[in-house]
DNA sequence: AGCACGCCGACT
DNA sequence: GTCGGCGTGCTC
């Protein structure tokens, strides 16, 4: 018998079974535990069991015929799991589309076929030129090959001359060609060019990229150019990007630059079946170019050659719950193992990126113009509205532009990232405020469904009549939401066409269809909307943009808050003027001379990041130091607090000498869901002495459980 | 005696 | 994570 670490989806390390002969790596395998049948991966084979081997169950069945998950992927899943300190049975489990996790073998996807003309052939006289489909699909098959779907776009009966030239024994039939790659449409500009070629001279090494672009500076007309290069070696690209950026229109671009191009699309909303069989067609290598959201940088890929990382300052990347890791950072990580070039693309740089590319790690590239040389930056004002009186949140000045914007036939953005009608009710008498029962959050008034929501855990109820302490029937609205806006900016241009966009109005992908339709026909004066909005949408006539209600998070005790703001706001003021019509961008703010305001007015990342690395580093915050939260929820918040602060004392003696604990706290959201939740933050300079001092917690926090306390590690947390 | 509930430890 | 064993304590 040869026994086997096989891993399993719970949270015990990877457990003996043994088979009759020894199993390859990576192999799927059924196995019992605790009388159930589970599906298992061989992680080890022909181990010396550390466990009695009378206990040693037998593997039930193999699926050897199989593709086996390769080395690789199981390296990035160990490391995964040590780095973010969570079961390594539970982050392969995390890594695997369903498909896989099923007790069924798979059958494996069928490569694509690709059609071209032979030397026989080619040397056959070209249909008549009359036969303006027949002669452009002969053109095609001379030119390069094409899988039939292609040739069918050309010729709706290309698979019937597929067959005739196959009888003739004209064509090549196979399944290795390269796909051939249109040339581009677009001239790149020389930084574009510069960027483009700085990435093309390191192809086949490992070497991180900056790519710093200004919103409609043209980052994807360079990465399309790399991966055009690399995709043309043969190799594989990965092409991470936030949920919300992969949009049907970045579909169509890429499907109209790489029309040929074998490409899986991976995100949450694929069915889970198409999921599973472009996974396997990633790790065949059939699927030359993935797409795909954070996720995805777990797909295995036989023969990677570029990773980009689009938006990668997009919070999006860090998964908040389970397994919390960062999509871009493991990227970074499998880049380094596959040994092929990452361009990390933004206009706003985290800050630990922005940090790496001036500490020599990473290698910065600039696109510094917009890259249609017509396009202008916009004009950006901040608008000091403390001595302003505002109607319902709208300064004078805003809603005389806005108006006058109306009466030229302009297309306004009034971006307010507070869905509802008013983000609080109050009462006057005793000053009570309608809190969520179950969340540390308010309740926000929507006024149209006629309930009071929470944001956090969707608690429902509807409007009260009167205050629930005092009895006292006035109450007030307090605050702005997109609802309200446009409440208000209907009564002060009643003649205007408002679109509201935000979740509660626009959630199917339809109501963006529907949407699109409008503006192209000018149907639509006024955008309200939330951060839906700001990100991945263009349109070509938005020429005025007004930011309400900016600061809000500026008071919050979140470090990353003004970095946040600074992305936000340049994000939302990119929207404006990408085409000819020169923009204009209005900041209400009560904080005028915040410098993320200062930064923001010149346009100027550079001027926001410098200082605020500055104070980074005296704090030794990240990217200076490193962090990581132990959280832990219970029903009540000392009981959560006592938990951490017994565990932190326990281990104190043996923390390494660089790291420092703080005392617990709770959380900003210090309820949520019922659960009450504390925090206790781990730093150091040295990563290695932090990841020791989590490893103690790890095992701490195993031996302290307690049922009615839940826990988890969060290496480099966001949230606070 | 019969049963509900919560805690604890094992799972290969 | 998930399951089952076992002790406590309440009810019939």
């Amino acid at each position: 018998m040869i026994y086997h670490h096989i891993v399993l989806n719970t949270i015990l390390p990877p457990l003996t079974y043994s088979y009759h002969h020894a199993l390859p790596l990576g192999c799927r395998v059924v196995v019992k535990l605790r009388g159930k049948a589970q599906i298992g991966i061989v992680w080890a084979s022909g181990i010396l069991p550390d466990i009695a081997p009378e206990k040693i169950l037998p593997i039930q069945q193999v699926f050897e015929n199989e593709v086996r998950l390769p080395e690789t992927w199981r390296d990035l899943i160990a490391f995964a799991a040590r780095y973010y300190h969570y079961p390594i049975g539970q982050t392969a489990f995390t890594a695997l589309p369903s498909l896989l996790k099923e007790i069924k073998a798979v059958d494996l996807p069928t490569p694509p076929v690709f059609y071209a003309l032979n030397d026989v052939g080619k040397q056959q006289n070209p249909p008549a030129k009359h036969h303006a489909k027949k002669f452009a699909l002969w053109q095609s098959l001379l030119s390069g090959s094409h899988t039939l779907a292609e040739l069918k776009k050309i010729h709706p009966k290309a698979a019937d001359f597929i067959h005739e030239y196959q009888q003739n024994g004209w064509l090549d039939a196979n399944t290795h060609a390269l796909p051939s790659i249109p040339p581009s449409q677009h001239i790149l500009n020389d930084e574009q060019q510069a960027a483009s070629q700085a990435v093309q001279a390191h192809l086949f090494e490992y070497q991180a990229f900056l790519l710093h672009g200004i919103t409609g500076g043209g980052k994807t007309e360079v990465y399309f150019d790399i991966m055009a290069s690399v995709l043309a070696q043969g190799k594989q690209v990965l092409f991470l990007l936030p949920e919300i950026n992969l949009t049907p229109q970045l579909l169509q671009r890429i499907a109209a630059r790489f029309p040929d191009m074998p490409t899986a699309v991976l995100h949450s909303q694929t069915a889970s079946s198409q999921r599973g069989r472009d996974y396997l067609r990633a790790m065949l290598g059939q699927a030359k170019l993935i797409i795909g959201t954070r996720l995805s940088v777990f797909t295995p890929i036989a023969d990677l050659g570029l990773i980009v990382v689009d938006e990668e300052h997009d919070s999006s990347f860090k998964q908040d719950n389970d397994l919390r890791y960062h999509a871009r950072d493991l990227a970074v990580w499998r880049a380094r193992q596959a040994g092929c070039p990452i361009v990390l693309g933004s206009a706003t740089p985290s800050l630990e990126t922005w940090h790496k590319a001036h500490a020599g790690i990473f290698t910065l590239l600039t696109l510094s113009h917009r890259a249609n040389v017509a396009a202008r930056l916009p004009e950006i004002q901040i608008l000091d509205v403390r001595r302003l009186r505002l109607d319902n949140g709208l300064s004078p000045q805003v809603l005389q532009l806005l108006q006058n914007n109306v009466q030229q036939g302009g297309l306004s953005l009034v971006y307010l990232n507070r869905r509802g009608f008013a983000p609080a009710l109050f009462c006057g008498d005793c000053g009570h405020t309608f809190g969520c029962p179950h969340c540390s959050a308010k309740m926000v008034l929507h006024q149209r469904a006629g309930q009071l929501r929470c944001h956090h855990c969707d608690f429902r109820q509807p409007i009260p009549q009167s205050c629930a302490e005092c009895g006292n029937q006035d109450l007030t609205a307090i605050g702005q939401g997109t609802q309200r806006i446009e409440t208000t900016l209907q009564q002060y241009l009643p003649h205007a066409q408002i679109a509201r966009v935000d979740r509660d109005s626009t959630s199917h992908k339809n109501d963006w269809a529907e949407l699109y339709a409008r503006i192209e026909h000018r149907q639509i004066d006024i955008l309200i909307g939330t951060q839906m909005l700001a990100k991945g949408h263009d349109f070509a006539n938005l020429n005025l943009v007004v930011v309400l209600n900016a600061d809000g998070s500026l008071f919050s005790s979140d470090f990353r808050a003004p970095e946040r703001l600074f992305a936000e706001l340049m994000q939302v003021s990119g929207r404006a003027g990408r085409a000819e019509k020169a923009g204009k961008v209005v900041i209400q703010t009560q904080l005028p001379e915040h410098a993320v305001f200062q930064a923001i007015r010149q346009q100027d990342f550079a001027q926001f990041a410098t200082p605020e690395l500055a104070q980074r580093q005296q704090f030794a915050l990240p990217p200076f130091g490193f962090q990581a939260a132990v959280r832990a929820d219970a029903a009540k918040m000392q009981d959560a607090v006592d938990f951490l602060n017994e565990i932190r004392d326990v281990i104190a003696p043996l923390m390494p000498e660089s790291v420092f604990q703080l005392g617990a706290i709770p959380m900003l959201m210090a309820r949520l869901a019922e659960r009450e939740r504390a925090q206790i933050f781990i730093e150091s300079t040295d990563r290695v002495a932090l990841h020791r001092a989590l490893s103690l917690w790890q095992q701490s926090l195993f031996a302290h459980a307690q049922a009615h306390i839940r826990w988890h590690i969060d290496v480099d947390c966001q949230e606070m």
